[in-house]
DNA sequence: TGATTGTTTGACCAATTGGTCAGAAACACG
DNA sequence: CGTGTTTCTGACCAATTGGTCAAACAATCA
């Protein structure tokens, strides 16, 4: 996207410091719901200050979404077709559910966007997203074919993966009010949980 | 919540009016995201006539979101402790899956609140859903202690079927532009797909 | 009909918004 | 040191925000 540019350390300090103020507030409030004085006052820089580094606040927001859709199909692009099926699939809900514990801001921001109608990301999702799992699609329907797991439908077993892992980020609050606030981490038994989902699932 | 209010047939007509068109904005760029402006020319009233009806931008969150908590829940009431198990968890299931298509802006509308951290919301999830929450719970651990149904985690279960089918109308972007717009309606190959998923982690 | 009540609006307000700009301060480097 | 560049800031701006209000308009009903 951006054409590499020579940056000072100071620039790369306050940038990533920007960029992670910014992912805070825009996970939480969206777009359209997020001030430059609130990612300012989060990044501890004053307004005009944030507007040297970046020349506005949509420049933040689609910098920030450019860069996580990168890291953001790391664990599909891991899906081995020569592995072992249903293992690789399980390993790939893991990596998934992993994501939403370690980096549940970017699992929100990620949602936010696609809520609104995915105005800023659409060419992403109708490109590199749609492209990565059409080939991982192939990939499962030709494990499904050679009867190495059992037979469903490749694309809503992906959206179940998506849906069921992205829950524990986006949905947290609601989790763990549900659960009860007994200080519990709820990712362990959601990990066994989908374990036993997805290999009854697959389990010819 | 709100006392029960003589109102007129121009108000009857004018407060649903304006509550649908909040719900277009609303459930599309959240709360601090939407603003008078746009659910007054949606509504196709002058804002000031807005605040005639609502006294301000907060009530009209407010009351949709307490309107709607109500038939949120209705689906899970629903699953009955006398009925056969399996059945009841599979039609529970489809119950939510039609509402994901019947109703797509009342469930981004309560996504947009959660991933916001649920501020106006809080008290319903931690009171009534909390509350129905565990009480099916209660039940479908009964069935699992039973050897009903297969055992595994009754909240977690929960909590997947509302992630997987609330994932068609919060994620409804992505999931088409995935599966390419050849103008199909995703939602009977999701059925199918959900079903044979909850059939096999169900069966003992 | 007229009087009362219910409905609607244009004009207005203070606060906040994203963004600009000239210059001050800090830094880099010969 | 000094000079040029990078970094930072206070003051400012036009536009938009949620909300008010008096007055105009419409509905109702005696």
């Amino acid at each position: 996207m951006a054409e590499p540019q020579t940056r000072t350390r100071i620039q790369k300090k306050n940038r990533t410091t920007i960029l992670d103020a910014a992912l805070d507030v825009f996970s939480q409030f969206g777009f359209r719901g997020s001030t430059l004085d609130q990612i300012a006052k989060a990044a501890g820089l004053s307004k005009p200050n944030l507007l040297y580094y970046f020349p506005s606040k949509e420049a933040i927001h689609v910098e920030l979404l450019s860069c996580l859709m990168d890291t953001w199909l790391d664990p599909l692009r891991d899906l081995d077709p020569n592995g072992e099926p249903r293992a690789e699939i399980l390993a790939y809900m893991r990596r998934k559910l992993e994501m939403s514990r370690n980096y549940p801001r970017e699992s929100r921001l990620f949602a936010n966007e696609i809520l609104q109608g995915a105005p800023r990301i659409m060419g992403a999702i109708e490109g590199e997203l749609k492209d990565l799992t059409d080939e991982k699609a192939a990939v499962i329907q030709g494990w499904m074919d050679a009867g190495k797991i059992a037979p469903s439908h490749p694309y809503h077993l992906l959206f179940s993966i998506w849906s069921l892992t992205q829950h524990y980020a986006d949905f947290d609050v609601q989790v763990r009010a549900v659960l009860g606030n007994e200080g519990d981490d709820p990712f362990p038994a959601a990990e066994q949980y989908l374990e036993t989902l997805f290999t009854k699932l697959l389990t010819v």
